[in-house]
DNA sequence: GAGTTTCCTCAGAGTCTTCTGTGGGTCGGG
DNA sequence: CCCGACCCACAGAAGACTCTGAGGAAACTC
């Protein structure tokens, strides 16, 4: 523990032989706050992370040379039990359970493909949370009367608890962890769908809806849309002043 | 990052066939403080990316050559991680939702012909900004009692919040990021219209009256008539001196 | 394996923007 | 002071955008 846990802007290092992912994932990040690293094979890893010493890695598990398995059983030899680097692996959805079970023993996680951006920032989040012990409030979101716990998943209005299934709670989350931002409808689908959604963009539209039946049925509404543009989380504008 | 994140001056490749385009472009970008330069070819693209070192590039997508996309994955593929450029690409409106989908997946975006040099002049800047970390305080601008928020599109008169639709707010965005400027017609209708717009130039008659009911219903007001050339926002000439 | 939940598509209705045209007002040169 | 050019306000039509409900498919649960 000790410096690594209190540098204050994380260091992550996203392995995938794809650029387009490791380019995806660094943008996600960086956004949030971290500081990203790239490699694009399973040796590349290993040196970068012995160089670099990032606090966590997003390692993909298929890669050219050593596979992301391959790569972690090696760190582990190598390093003593004292500075584990925690792991998000990317897997595809189609990966053996029984290996991605084995996964879940470390205080790793993983986080199958395709996934969305939103998604995997938040796993990011948790692992860190978890290995650096990172106190509450760090994982609470609220604006005006509402709120969100990233870890329990709940979300209030006015103190009370609303339900929401996986899609209306990234979306409102990235709404959320952008209050009083304008959003393009764009943004919103790259960050909360994964990024092979090639739908029908008015999906948008409906998951607003139903997330303004369960979120927005109070005063005053906090999800506004911006014609032409996008949505935005925030207080009505104040006309009185 | 270093030297390039620094440069007071950003550097962009504008890479299009269509002449007309790169010069709109380059125009529009000249004015807005960023050094220019073209190329009308793929191979011509990534020869100048090569010697020049952009800071970013604007890609049409369409070219007689290697196509936008080809020349975005050779570069990738030739660049060392760490330096790579971000692309903004300039796609036709109907282009394959497949494609455009890819495009999400990057640091870059994308630009739908036809578009108005306002919105890639604004997409440029953001994407700079994101590349660079830019800080915030740099999205917002101002003038007199009057005030505009890139982030939130929050425009403010007085302390009193204005709501404006897509096309009044862009026209005041480009007559506000030129105040005390004397902006002709032909140059309004060029950055806030799309370039194919052919029109009744009235149009922007009517969306300066727009414009004045919301935003001038003020003292003093801010937009005047230079008749026989154009428009410009500025505080009323002083008639005390 | 049946029932339930969630996700996405689709289409109709309603709303808001944009643009055009007209008629009248204003400015400035002669 | 008069006239023509230029500009403004207004209102309506066309079109773009958004919302919502219904329903099928897929995923999940028990």
């Amino acid at each position: 523990m000790g410096a690594v846990s209190d540098r204050p802007q994380p260091r992550v290092l996203v392995v995938d032989d794809e650029e387009h992912i490791t380019e995806l994932v660094a943008m996600g990040l960086g956004f949030n706050g971290f500081e990203v690293e790239r490699a694009a094979s399973g040796r590349a890893a290993l040196s970068a992370i012995e160089s670099r010493r990032p606090d966590l890695v997003v390692l993909d598990v298929m890669l050219p040379d050593l596979d992301g398995f391959e790569v972690a059983r090696r760190l582990r030899q190598a390093e003593g039990a004292g500075s584990r680097v925690p792991i998000i692996f990317l897997t595809a959805r189609d990966t053996t359970q029984d290996k991605v079970e084995g996964l879940r023993l470390g205080s790793d996680d993983y986080v199958t493909k395709p996934f969305s951006i939103e998604e995997l920032i938040e796993r990011v989040k948790a692992v860190l949370r978890r290995s650096k012990g990172v106190g509450p409030g760090d994982h609470r979101l609220s604006y005006a009367d509402l709120e969100l716990d990233e870890e329990t998943r709940d979300v209030w209005r006015s103190g009370k608890l609303i339900e929401l299934t996986v899609t209306e709670y990234k979306l409102l989350h990235y709404l959320l962890s952008n209050a009083r931002r304008v959003l393009t409808r764009e943004q919103i689908l790259a960050h909360v769908w994964d990024y092979t959604f090639t739908g029908n963009a008015s999906v948008l539209e409906t998951y607003i809806s139903y997330l303004r039946h369960k979120v927005d049925a109070f005063d005053p509404p906090l999800i506004h849309t911006v014609r032409g543009v996008g949505y935005t989380l925030r207080l009505p504008p104040d006309r009185s002043s």
